[in-house]
DNA sequence: CGAATGACCTGTGAGC
DNA sequence: TGCTCACAGGTCATTC
């Protein structure tokens, strides 16, 4: 389920609570989640200091004190909660479930991280597609995880003559190519979606018409903003959500209720000028939602 | 090699 | 109420 600005959000918001902080025990519930553990996982992070959190693609990156790196994805379900004196804090509402369990005893709470300080992190996974790894330092480039991920939509990279470049010889359709994470990291089925109506891009056509004689063709250039625009949007209502979520109101500000296409089949779309149906396909055994009449 | 399919898991909502 | 079925934000391994 987390896509780029979720896995960022989380990233965010797990920052405060475990930079500079110093891991005094890993309570590890399982052998594996997605892969099996790594040797002595847990024995390896006690009382080590984790240094910084990045994100590259959908993976969260740990660098802890002496030289490891810790690895996470979230698969498809998986999601931190921060347990302190004060009580649970969920860090954002990515699974509809409750969070972690009661002082992080719930039946799918896999990892419970013990900081100095009281607090604790619990990582809760109902499907367990998620992963964690722990390699040396340096490695991040050469892990077989990462290496071939793309550029990062957010980043400079990130151009129309990267797509052009990667798009030139390829016979699959634009969504697919899209969520190719060797192409560009972090994208997954709903941003695609919806940067493709932004775009109003039809997710069917082969992604090598958007290139003509090796140039980028200048509807790129609209796509390339566009994924840039949601993630972003997307990133900020993450945030919010987060804020929101603490607060007993329980307003909400979350991203999901800006769709434009995702999990709207039947509904109209509301692009400038349009007033068509959006209707849901199937390509390569996933969902995609679009708009036939303003997506060419 | 690229492209399509299966596999990994649990939970939910729709429909009968 | 209780059953079955399709489906879910991902991606690795296998097959063609």
């Amino acid at each position: 389920m987390p896509e780029l600005p979720e896995v960022e959000t989380v990233m965010l918001g797990l920052k405060p609570v475990l930079e500079g902080r110093r891991i005094l025990a890993v309570e590890q519930r399982r052998e594996d989640l997605r892969f099996p553990f790594p040797k002595d996982f847990a024995a390896r992070l006690q009382g080590r200091r984790v240094e910084n959190l990045s994100r590259r693609a959908k993976y969260i990156l740990a660098a802890i004190e002496g030289g490891d790196t810790l690895l996470i994805h979230l698969g498809m379900t998986g999601r931190f909660t921060i347990l302190s004196d004060g009580g649970a804090r969920n860090l954002g509402e990515f699974y509809f479930e409750e969070g972690a369990g009661e002082n992080g005893r719930g039946p799918h709470d896999h990892i419970v991280f013990r900081l100095e300080g009281g607090a604790s992190v619990v990582y809760t996974d109902p499907r367990r597609f998620g992963m964690m790894d722990l390699f040396p330092e340096g490695h991040a480039s050469r892990h077989k995880l990462l290496k071939g991920i793309g550029v990062e939509p957010l980043g400079n990279e990130f151009s129309a003559e990267v797509l052009a470049c990667a798009f030139a010889a390829k016979k699959a359709p634009l969504k697919a190519a899209l969520l190719d994470q060797r192409i560009v990291a972090g994208l997954g089925n709903i941003y695609v979606c919806e940067a493709l109506h932004r775009a109003r891009l039809s997710p069917k056509r082969k992604a090598a018409t958007l290139v003509k004689r090796g140039k980028p063709d200048p509807r790129l250039d609209d796509l390339v903003s566009h994924i840039r625009a949601v993630l972003r949007e997307a990133i900020e209502a993450g945030g919010s959500t987060l804020n929101d979520y603490a607060r007993p109101d329980g307003s909400d500000g979350a991203f999901q209720h800006r769709f434009a296409v995702y999990d709207r089949e039947g509904g109209t779309c509301a692009a400038q000028g349009c007033a068509g149906t959006i209707k849901r396909v199937v390509q390569a055994g996933r969902s995609t939602f679009y708009c036939p009449s303003c997506q060419k």
